[in-house]
DNA sequence: TAAAAAATATACGGTTCCGTATAAATCCCA
DNA sequence: TGGGATTTATACGGAACCGTATATTTTTTA
């Protein structure tokens, strides 16, 4: 009377996220999902032809979720570029849920894209889509384009790199990068 | 008539910068590193008692390097904070003069210190000590502590970020950061 | 309700690594 | 030049993993 265990190739997913934001890319093996899972390595074939299939999926996913979350959420709301670039720090850096918001995969994720090439060109399309996006808002506060993409990498770059700093206490991850922005828009 | 390999234990260490910049950190394997010098893992036994072994003399290694080459640099240039300031930016951002192969290892060793606690440590004693050389520096620009120390946090966050923006060509690593270090100069 | 399909479990051979034990080579020096 | 110390190589057992092959169980359906 055992009821199948109905293991989804999404529920194999989130465990390889699980385990990708705790031990790395690295740690993304069918044995440890499956043991995290209570599962054989045997349904994990089932749903995988291999380890590399379940890994773009994962990083498929996460390009289709990371481009537009923030981005929507910010949208969904009225208010000129300047009020929609402090919102979406605030949700950046916010983001209660879970530790660090997503910013903890994140990391995980940019530290794959230094060694393996998927992960890398996946990257890199969601650091342009949201570096273009900052560029629009920068643009909605008069900034001219030139200044616009300046402003854009230099505050994605921050975030980027304050994420590393903020884990030990030496950096105020919303507070610092706010302040950058107010910086960044009286720059103009 | 072989002369002896005559492998020195900073020959390994050396092979593990080489193995950790190319591969990450779990590229760090007696066995690979063996290999890579043409070797056998009883030689590498022989210098070292475990892999953690190696990697925490890595460790130690790098950090006593990263905290004083680039500061040493530009303390031995006389001129004015801000001309230390965009000296710094000029050093850091070329790369090539960087002991251990620069800014590719060092993202390495922050990867790493994700994953593993002394790795954890050694990072943060560096950013810690680059932060307050940084604080200073803005200081002597007549910025106040508060924003000479945030001032730090924003390049040295920056830097970290643009770095893994710059392999794709999204940021120009020298030129925005120069342009980022303008911006707070005249922010003050 | 029995056969087919779907999902999971187990067993296997192969690879790579770890760390130890032991053998072999090389060097030093008395 | 020969024996002890140093350094490197080889061989071993054990662990974790991959992917496949083969049961076994559960669900569906005819």
């Amino acid at each position: 009377m055992k009821a199948k265990k109905d293991l989804t190739p999404d529920a194999w997913i989130k465990a390889g996220f699980r385990a990708l934001t705790k031990g790395g890319h690295q740690a993304i093996r069918a044995e440890a999902l499956a043991r995290d899972l209570k599962a054989s390595k045997g349904s994990f074939y089932w749903h995988f032809g291999d380890v590399a299939s379940l890994q773009a999926q994962m990083l498929e996913q996460w390009k289709a979720e990371a481009s537009e979350a923030s981005i929507a959420a910010v949208e969904s709301r009225e208010g000129s570029g300047a009020d929609k670039l402090r919102y979406l720090v605030e949700i950046v850096t916010g983001d209660a849920s879970e530790p660090y918001g997503g910013l903890l995969l994140e990391a995980a994720i940019r530290d794959w894209a230094r060694y393996n090439a998927l992960a890398a060109a996946m990257v890199n399309e969601v650091n342009i889509l949201r570096i273009e996006y900052l560029e629009t808002l920068f643009r909605q506060c008069g900034a001219d384009p030139t200044v616009s993409r300046r402003n854009s990498i230099i505050l994605y770059s921050a975030l980027i790199g304050m994420e590393a700093l903020a884990h030990a206490g030496l950096a105020d991850l919303q507070k610092d990068l706010r302040c950058l922005l107010e910086i960044l828009l009286d720059s103009a």
